[in-house]
DNA sequence: TTGAAAGCGCTAACAA
DNA sequence: TTGTTAGCGCTTTCAA
């Protein structure tokens, strides 16, 4: 009979009870700190986990003078007023932030912040961190950094070996988008990169380079900066440059409305002229005209998980889980 | 010498010390509760303001064995799976509840709700509210039985007459945006409505009404529910019904990009054939192709608003404070 | 109407 | 390595 967790009252001390210790011990098991013995531990370990004891992160926040909570923070230029509200990525990631602290009586603080004060916001958060980081979009020598001043740290993209990451198969999916295109017939498939210093952006454009070259396909491309307006004057440069050009894969969806646009005013139909693949699924996809056939990244559920993971006691350096990108078919393409 | 609301610390009795009085009276006087003279509740008022006392969240919730916390709650049917993530309304509404409490040590609670179970749901909201619940989207009745067991509640749109809100110029705007396509020569300016339950939708769909009869124009039109796919359909029935159509207003952008895809879909042009302008200024107006002309209503804003109401010791019975909305002029329409 | 005192569940010295 | 003892800042009986 285990049953319900029994929620509602199960405090520290009921837990030091069963264990036959003192709630310091269980403290600094449960905290992770030293000062308890190998097998001590163990048994607190064991007791929390059969009783299913939560503890009060009220409590907790109050006692350690710092209110619990987890920081969301990405890296990124300039940021427009209330930029992360309507982005499509970062809004995902916050309601998948969001949906697993719901229950628990954590806070999620937000942090925007631009490459110039970067180092300095993330130092600052390492020290005072208390369940933890979620790098929605920080670089991998800022997440190492952060990891080494403090271990409470996922990255949602592809990072520094030591970092704990929650990924998608980035290469597969944009070389899935580019088999998808070939099968379609498309032997002129062009593709509008994401920026130069992004994880994602560069795995996308390596599996990319990968399928055309599998295909004796030409490679051809242009670089943007993930923004609508960089991807739209970067697709009209691509259709300027080589005419006959028949599909574009575009790194994220936002990009991929623009490069749209860009075909759309050149007087091209979408898809009979140009087919075009975005990334991620997200709502520009929908809102775009033509609706976008993209492939799938569950960003809610990866920052849920990344969430999730921070919640544990302890969060396993180099920790890697993938999640699956899937094409999802609209008339874009196909 | 009023100098900095000195952080740090500063706690209940410090309060009580300055007003001479205890903590548990300056308790009563912050939480509004009964049991305190006319002149006591002054003084402490005064001290607290004075002082810049702001009461520690954490310690309130761990004291009254209930954590602090903003409920967010949308009334809508059948939502999807993460729905409230990925949607161009609410996750701003998010992003502007979050932008508030971030500094605080409040949290945010996500409550996405099927009419089916909006009423049980909302009985128990208001049963353990602590803050108080934005309404982002629910129907006046529900609000006013909300506000009926607790006062500490701000709608987002326009509701019974006792519950606080935010507002925006739902009327005003939609007739300035069938004047602004009056103004660049149109002359059969359908319109796509929101639902007939949402007041918002009301509005906007009065204001269409008001202007189109002021300038003598035909009114024209269909209903949809504030998705994409019906505003899709409901284009084509108008376009189908009544070709010589020049114009539509959206009642909002998700359903606005519905809309050029359908017209577009028709073989005509946008904007030279069909002139559309949505309502929002989301995501989706910069998405859709080309790029919607639409009415800009400042979501984060009104939301962030909201939230600072609700912070306050008490929330006034009917109070109302509108924000404007303004014409973002893009594509779509001229 | 007011104040005194006992916690809320946990962390963090300090002892042992 | 472990336990004891104070609180963290506030709410909430219970007396006065």
């Amino acid at each position: 009979m285990k049953g319900v967790p029994s929620r509602s009252k199960l405090t520290i001390e009921d837990v030091a009870r069963a264990a036959g210790v003192s709630r310091s011990t269980v403290s600094r098991v449960i905290n992770n700190l030293p000062g308890a013995s190998g097998p001590v531990r163990e048994r607190v370990r064991g007791v929390v986990a059969e009783l299913g004891f939560v503890p009060d992160q009220t409590a907790r926040g109050l006692a350690s003078g710092r209110p619990r909570a987890v920081d969301v923070v990405a890296v990124t230029p300039a940021p427009a007023d209330g930029w992360m509200g309507t982005h499509p990525y970062f809004s995902r990631v916050l309601v998948g932030v969001t949906s697993v602290l719901d229950p628990l009586d954590v806070q999620v603080h937000v942090h925007q912040v631009t490459p110039d004060d970067a180092t300095r916001m993330l130092d600052a958060l390492a020290a005072k961190a208390t369940v933890g980081a979620v790098l929605a979009e920080v670089t991998p020598d800022l997440a190492a950094r952060f990891h080494r001043r403090c271990r409470r740290v996922v990255s949602l993209v592809a990072t520094a070996a030591p970092v704990p990451a929650i990924e998608v198969d980035n290469i597969g999916g944009a070389a899935a988008a580019v088999e998808h295109l070939h099968r379609l017939g498309r032997r002129r498939i062009a593709a509008v990169h994401g920026p130069d210093d992004n994880a994602c952006a560069i795995d996308r454009r390596a599996g990319y380079a990968r399928a055309v070259a599998a295909f004796g396909l030409p490679e051809i491309g242009d670089v943007g900066d993930f923004r609508r307006e960089h991807a739209y004057r970067a697709a009209h440069r691509i259709l300027a440059r080589d005419p006959a050009v028949d599909a574009m894969f575009v790194a994220c969806d936002l990009m991929a409305a623009g490069v749209v646009q860009a075909v759309t005013a050149t007087g091209r139909r979408v898809p009979q002229d140009v087919s075009v693949v975005g990334f991620d699924d997200s709502i520009a996809a929908v809102c775009a005209n033509p609706p976008l056939t993209t492939m799938r990244v569950p960003v809610e559920q990866m920052a849920a998980a990344a969430t999730r993971l921070l919640l544990q006691d302890t969060v396993p350096a180099g920790h890697r889980q993938r999640f699956p990108v899937e094409l999802v078919l609209r008339q874009s393409a196909g």
